[in-house]
DNA sequence: TTGCTAAGCGGACAGCCGTCCGTTAGGTTC
DNA sequence: GAACCTAACGGACGGCTGTCCGCTTAGCAA
């Protein structure tokens, strides 16, 4: 009987899907839509084995960035202990952002997890929803905005990122967009 | 030497398009992601032509529904008419997600022109833009919102609504999104 | 009518995604 | 260590998108 959940796998299926998510950091770094056919080819695998471990591309970018994600993810407690909920929040966004533009793919990774919520859960995009829901929690027990926020709403109301050319100004439009959330969630709220 | 814009197309090229448009109608509105070498084949055109005609779905999408994007479009100066600025965004808006909801693929068409500005501008994309720029400066004149939105601001605010499953409770997920946007244009009006 | 020319045509083609299924080999049991 | 069972493999394949390029024909002029 095996132990942990990772060595669920065979030991070479293991082996291969840590080949592949290799070989996928340095293809997707150099080009964001790398064929992944060719990922697949150079990981040394089929295009069976390769579909098997990650259904789509989605999956895959999700997965090789589940470092940084779970990182920004893990920002959100951090925050909280040494800002006032708001500001939390709101420098949480901008990281949140920040990463979602430097790592190319990310961001659509991250819409489409967004939409088809499920599918993709506990691939890294629980770990985004549950950050949210415990920087809403806390900006809501102090007053800082409207009661009843669901984290699905935040990030529906937040998903003008997701679309936002890397090239170009988008450190401004980024934050535009995110001032006016701001101030959408803070309408209403009690204050404290 | 021709006169109107629509007969710059040589009598054929006219005919060969108007026929990808009504073959395209109804065989998105069966299946929103007919291939698009099938709605060719059935317009009994070439996949070059199809694609000179159209660079990709997107264009097509949006052309098909132009009529309908246009009358959205157009409702914007109406409900200034009739309502306050702020409802009448409101209720705009409320249209627009309808629109968009309803004809399946016309929001992903919606979400990628929104993205690449330029490419696809004056395939319908244009009227929205400026229907949100007529409805925005009518706020800001009445001081109801927050002045110096722009309309690439708003559009990504309600760039949600594009990836929300027409599936579902919808309805209140897109008011739940419009009124946070509203309340965020709200807040810092000059209040008239 | 005839001839010219460029706009337009349309099918072949290449690249990518995702699936399917016959084959291989890891792990377990005796 | 042999035999078995099934998870995992991997490549062939089908469908779709979008491009390219040699051929056709509409429209015009003489």
């Amino acid at each position: 009987m095996r132990q942990n959940r990772d060595a669920r796998l065979r030991s070479d299926a293991q082996r291969n899907r840590e080949r592949i998510l290799e070989v996928a950091l340095t293809e997707l770094t150099c080009s964001a839509d790398a064929p992944l056919s060719s990922i697949a080819k150079k990981a040394g695998v089929g295009q069976g084995t390769f579909y098997r471990n990650f259904p789509n591309r989605e999956a895959l970018v999700l997965e090789v960035y589940r470092y940084e994600v779970q990182q920004v993810s893990d920002a959100a407690s951090q925050l909280l202990e040494t800002c006032p909920p708001d500001r939390a929040l709101r420098e949480w966004m901008d990281r949140l952002a920040q990463y979602a533009v430097a790592k190319a793919g990310l961001a659509d990774a991250l819409r489409k997890a967004t939409c088809s919520r499920g599918s993709l859960a506990g691939l890294g995009y629980d770990a985004v929803s549950s950050a949210v829901e415990l920087l809403l929690r806390a900006n809501e027990d102090a007053g800082a905005i409207r009661p009843g926020v669901t984290s699905d709403d935040f990030l529906l109301a937040i998903a003008g990122l997701w679309q936002i050319d890397p090239h170009g100004d988008w450190q401004s439009r980024a934050s535009r967009l995110m001032d006016l959330v701001m101030d959408g969630l803070r309408a209403g709220a009690p204050g404290r």
